[in-house]
DNA sequence: TTAGATGCAAACGGTTTGCAGGGAA
DNA sequence: TTCCCTGCAAACCGTTTGCATCTAA
């Protein structure tokens, strides 16, 4: 079996990125592609200043203003999760598509692990039923620190 | 069984806080017992500008810096709680001994509901045992939508 | 007496908005 | 040609900070 590599999984993205323009009546700019490709290009969680000064370093010119605009439309269309943290300002990551995880934060230094728990499915699925409601999305994370090596 | 009326637990939170400022030090000011007291006398979540609007109306001489302040010894010995929600700013709400629960978010309202679930505790030690940490706190934050009525 | 608190107002910083110019359709 | 998008900069707004004054200890 071959494995397939990152850039034809990339291109998998831009199409459905592409389709989710169309559908929407939204424009396939440039900006839109290369702030998508820059997001792909990296690993783990990222705010949107960091995100525009490796823009910036990599020679790109585009404004903060398209940057959360096109945050936006990756929201809309599930290829970004967004993060709060309990700072007051937000964090994303690329979605990972069929890996679903939460995080734990450590107190001090802010570093960001993940984990995945079945029993959080149950959990949503019963607070569904209480309150007769739908959910589209949730939050789970823990907070704090390293225990001491014995 | 004579049932306590609710100025007698606040007389036990006030003793409480009195503990925790002397034990750290601070001073004990007419103004930090009467931002606890404001907290102690309304139900539900509330942010510091609801906060600081309602003490003006009751005419009390207060700033936005000394609610931060106060609010910050608050949760420093766990007599309130502080939550994000995804917006950002933050919410607040006095912390109910003994009645651990998580939320249920409105997408549209903002509206907030309460639910518990033993099985979130065992996530936690799950958690605290995969990474070798320490869990001082965590968010768990369900949104959604009401489901319509068949 | 004095170091910690307070009220006020300005500063801060992530996010949003207004607007003139540009480019996708 | 149209009008959605972009870059830029200013506005926004919850939170933090600086400072003169006040007061708990």
């Amino acid at each position: 079996m071959i494995k397939k590599g990152p850039e034809e999984n990339f291109e998998k993205i831009k199409i459905f990125f592409t389709e989710y323009l169309e559908r929407n009546s939204h424009r396939k700019t440039p900006e839109r592609y290369t702030i998508l490709k820059e997001i792909f290009a990296t690993e783990g969680h990222f705010d949107i200043e960091t995100l525009y000064i490796r823009m910036k370093n990599h020679k790109y010119r585009v404004s903060r203003a398209t940057l959360y605009n096109t945050m936006e439309l990756l929201l809309g269309c599930g290829l970004v999760t967004k993060h709060q943290f309990g700072t007051n300002y937000a964090q994303f990551e690329k979605a990972m598509m069929f890996k679903q995880h939460d995080h734990f934060i450590f107190n001090d230094t802010g570093e960001v692990k993940e984990f995945y728990d079945p029993r959080i499915a149950a959990i949503r699925a019963n607070v569904e039923n209480d309150f007769n409601v739908e959910i589209t999305h949730y939050s789970l994370t823990f907070y704090g620190n390293s225990r001491l090596k014995k």
